[in-house]
DNA sequence: ATTAAAATCACCCTAAAGTATGAGCCAAAA
DNA sequence: TTTTGGCTCATACTTTAGGGTGATTTTAAT
């Protein structure tokens, strides 16, 4: 329990020692006052030097370290195809959406994918827009790249 | 130039002014000192605790912020690559078409491809074309998943 | 030196792709 | 029941891609 108090607030019982250590200090150049007059100087200088550093001290143990927080990518290889669902949950990339994507990725043109698929050319457009959106690109080529390394398609 | 000094020096220079404040404070308070006898706690005490915020400071201002590097893990498709050489010389496709290729594959338009390799639009246009000639191809996303398949390209 | 392939670029035209916006339908969730 | 999200389709417009043709300049090989 003494102990745990000890290692909670050491500084600040360190700091406090201190200041009773320099009262010390104080008393006993209040008597060397009357011998060397301008002493004042030397001992307020020697209380801001020790008390700087205190601080600073203080300062160190107390604050919390800034950080900078850098995300960096970090490519992983993964040798067969294993689809990356937690990045497919992130971009929200619904089921027709990844159906157009994998035609898209076996060179069909959005008539074909339309006809493959049994709606209009404009629905496959806009399914394709999605698609771009999500994946923040403006080509089918970019998108068809991009999620390859994303492992989305094989 | 001057100006850079200051930016760079600031919190040394800031700590060499409170200096000097300090001393004329130190003086003023020597006469002070005739008046009232036991002013020098007072004037220790304030010492202290102006230089002990002082060192926080400092500690503060001076202190080089922490970076911490997070790593993100982005999936990405292995690449034991190997270039199907004896298909590449069948197809007859040249160095140059290689590159448009490649480029396509990585998503760029030839806007952009063209850029990349400091020729014209019309170039980009003519080696695609022959590319897609010699891939049998009418799209770029037909060729790019065609060289895949075929190994021309990772 | 001549030849052939490769690389460069231009112009014109058509086809395909992409953008923006709005709207109707339907099923699952709140 | 209302809301939400996914799927569908349309119209209008802009941009990019692709096809065809022709021409000049390098580069490499014969």
């Amino acid at each position: 329990m003494a102990l745990h108090f000890w290692a909670r607030n050491r500084s600040v019982l360190i700091y406090g020692a201190s200041l009773a250590v320099l009262l010390f200090l104080m008393k006993w150049l209040e008597w060397r006052f009357m011998i060397i007059d301008h002493a004042v100087e030397l001992y307020a200088g020697a209380i801001a030097i020790i008390f700087t550093s205190l601080g600073i001290w203080l300062a160190v143990k107390l604050t919390r370290p800034k950080t900078i927080i850098i995300e960096r990518e970090v490519l992983v290889k993964s040798d067969d195809f294993v689809l990356n669902e937690p990045e497919l949950g992130r971009l929200g990339l619904s089921k027709r959406e990844m159906e157009v994507l994998q035609l898209m990725a076996e060179g069909l043109s959005n008539h074909q994918i339309a006809d493959r698929l049994f709606v209009s050319l404009n629905t496959i457009k806009t399914h394709s827009s999605k698609v771009f959106e999500k994946l923040d690109v403006q080509r089918r080529t970019h998108a068809v790249d991009k999620a390859r390394k994303l492992s989305l398609i094989p």
